[in-house]
DNA sequence: GTTTTTGTCAAAATCGTTTCCGGCCACACT
DNA sequence: AGTGTGGCCGGAAACGATTTTGACAAAAAC
């Protein structure tokens, strides 16, 4: 009895078993499956017959090996953040994986504890070889994930910029979305318009708030550091900022914020200090998440096609796997959807908290 | 000039070379490295002197293949559905993915563009040897993802159970969630209690519903079945649900809701149809997403640590991998958390919407 | 002094593919 | 008849690790 192997499990056929079974040598068996020209029709067809019935699936392991190449290509999200932002990524994730598996590519899925064991994630997907292509988003203006990649020559796409821009990426118009978020403000009679801020060591916070700047200049107004406040991305972010900011006496008659949690959390803290918010405050967010339309008051914020954002990865990184060194970078523009919260100035009751 | 590689990417190092480096044979550094006894402790710390230097890492890929073992846990999310429902997902991703590489486990997700294709993203990962266990969610009483697994004997674990729970599973006690909405909702004064469920397909929706019968049982209520309603899992979801509900006349003035953005969505129904969520109608959520704090009214709902759920799951695919034959399967107890948007019954000021 | 054991390592087989190289055959062209 | 020329296919060498086998000393046992 012994020696009797009692699993279920069937083995999986060899390419050896699909030459035999075909009457063909291995080598022969892989150029017809792998779509060769120098293998005879009638040939191809019968592999292709042995293969099926066998239920025949290539060794992604063994191919990998050999061809040193792996087929797939990697995402990397940082965890902590991801909780609290998470639609952003999963719908740019939505594109890519539709572009990628339409390239017979597959999309992986790896996460980053926290900020430190980015880089060590990011060398371990490269330096074992388990991916073909990076992509990863949060980027920094001194991003030494971007620095190393780059030293390597190793392809990859970010979602977002740094300060040397050399290398592929996509990006939204962040210095439009702060100048448009003040225009509207002004347009409804603010003048004074503070930022809750997405945290500073991200590019985009760097650019939105240089779209914030640029705006406030173009209405001849004074940009007041004293009503900007950085937010940690958490989940009361928005709520200890504003808190913060009115109990040091600042107060702005409109907020721009970072990103829609960071309004929506901001709404309770306005209302714990005894203010309405999109009556008393005026809020407009960034990033348009499923939820902001349905908080009250509704959320003024800017919206993007993330699927069609994560379209667009999928070409770069297409196109850095087919050679193509030069990089390409598309910055594309995210249009305001006007809701409640933002609204007219004028109205504060400034009551004291 | 030929050959000439003008790349900046360095080769990289084999094991051959920390042979060469460390004067061993490259058997020798094999059993070094992965910690065999049969080397000289002189030998090994020369070997690991040398692979440290080269900065040599093992090729994953060809480990995989020669062990048969990829030392990785593929975690199948659904695309279509996280995007509304991902914070559940992301936190249980967190738990998880702590317990896997504290495991020397890679964790990976991969995503199912939709319905038909889950079970052909589980038979690629399985029979191309892309992984050596997989985790997924969203369980239906029938599930062919299950029954292809258990008679291939691949190591898997789920979130949710089937009809038959012959397998590793971990999952809320959703009888008891369904059970104590009802209980709450009776002791609030209400006997008009309804329904708003997540799609029929999965296990949990018919436990949940389970579960509230049983709650209406107990208080001596009846079930009306036309104050149900099943949800798709859209974003407009509990909004459509609600107003179908009351157009077609059902009134009730409690609704207990599959999930947390059913509800949500649902309040915004309810408020188009001219009544006010946690006043003239109660509603009670489920998984306490993050939102669920900060909306109007906030949301009473069953939360759940899922971050302990995730290294729960991790323990169970660690002991399958160790090859535990015997199917562990858990199921947690969801707290309530009271919050805004049950209230008491009896206020109910029923307009013509 | 011979045999056995033990410790340490090298050689070689192996995992399942892909790809290079060369061979065979049929056919066409001198 | 001899020489190319393709078309088609098989053999064998990779790819980079792990694991088995066995060799060779030194130490221990008889």
């Amino acid at each position: 009895m012994k020696g009797f192997d009692n699993t279920l499990q069937t083995v999986r056929p060899d390419i050896r078993a699909v030459a035999i079974a075909a009457g063909v040598s291995v080598s022969t068996v892989s150029r017809a499956l792998n779509g060769y020209v120098d293998v005879n029709a009638e040939t191809r067809k019968r592999v292709e017959r042995a293969a099926e019935t066998l239920g025949y699936k290539p060794s992604h392991t063994a191919s990998t090996l050999r061809r040193n190449k792996t087929s797939t290509v990697t995402f990397m999200v940082s965890k902590p953040w991801t909780k609290y932002v998470d639609p952003y990524f999963l719908g740019l994730l939505d594109g890519l994986e539709l572009m990628l598996t339409a390239a017979g590519l597959d999309l992986q899925v790896v996460m980053a504890r926290d900020f430190d064991c980015e880089i060590d994630v990011i060398r371990n997907a490269v330096e074992r070889n388990r991916c073909d292509a990076l992509v990863f988003a949060r980027t920094r203006p001194e991003d030494e994930r971007i620095d190393w990649l780059e030293k390597r020559g190793f392809p990859f796409v970010t979602v977002g910029r740094n300060n040397r821009n050399t290398h592929s990426f996509v990006d939204r118009d962040q210095v439009k979305v702060g100048r448009n978020a003040v225009r509207r403000l002004v347009a409804l009679g603010h003048q004074r318009i503070g930022q809750l801020t997405t945290p500073l060591r991200y590019t985009y916070t760097h650019l939105t708030m240089q779209g914030v700047r640029e705006g406030l200049e173009e209405a001849g107004l004074l940009h007041d550091p004293s009503l900007d406040v950085e937010c940690p991305l958490s989940q009361k972010t928005g709520e200890e900022a504003v808190t913060e900011l009115f109990l040091r006496g600042a107060r702005p008659t409109a907020l721009v914020c970072g990103n829609d949690l960071i309004a929506i959390s901001a709404m309770d803290g306005l209302r714990r200090l005894g203010l309405v918010p999109g009556e008393d405050v005026a809020l407009i967010g960034c990033d348009d998440i499923p939820i902001a339309a349905h908080v009250r008051p509704t959320l003024t914020t800017f919206t993007i096609d993330l699927a069609a954002f994560g379209i667009r990865i999928g070409r770069m990184v297409q196109a850095r796997l087919q050679g193509h060194t030069t990089p390409q970078q598309e910055v594309v523009e995210a249009p305001i959807v006007l809701r409640q919260s933002d609204c007219p100035s004028g109205q504060t009751k400034v009551r004291t908290p």
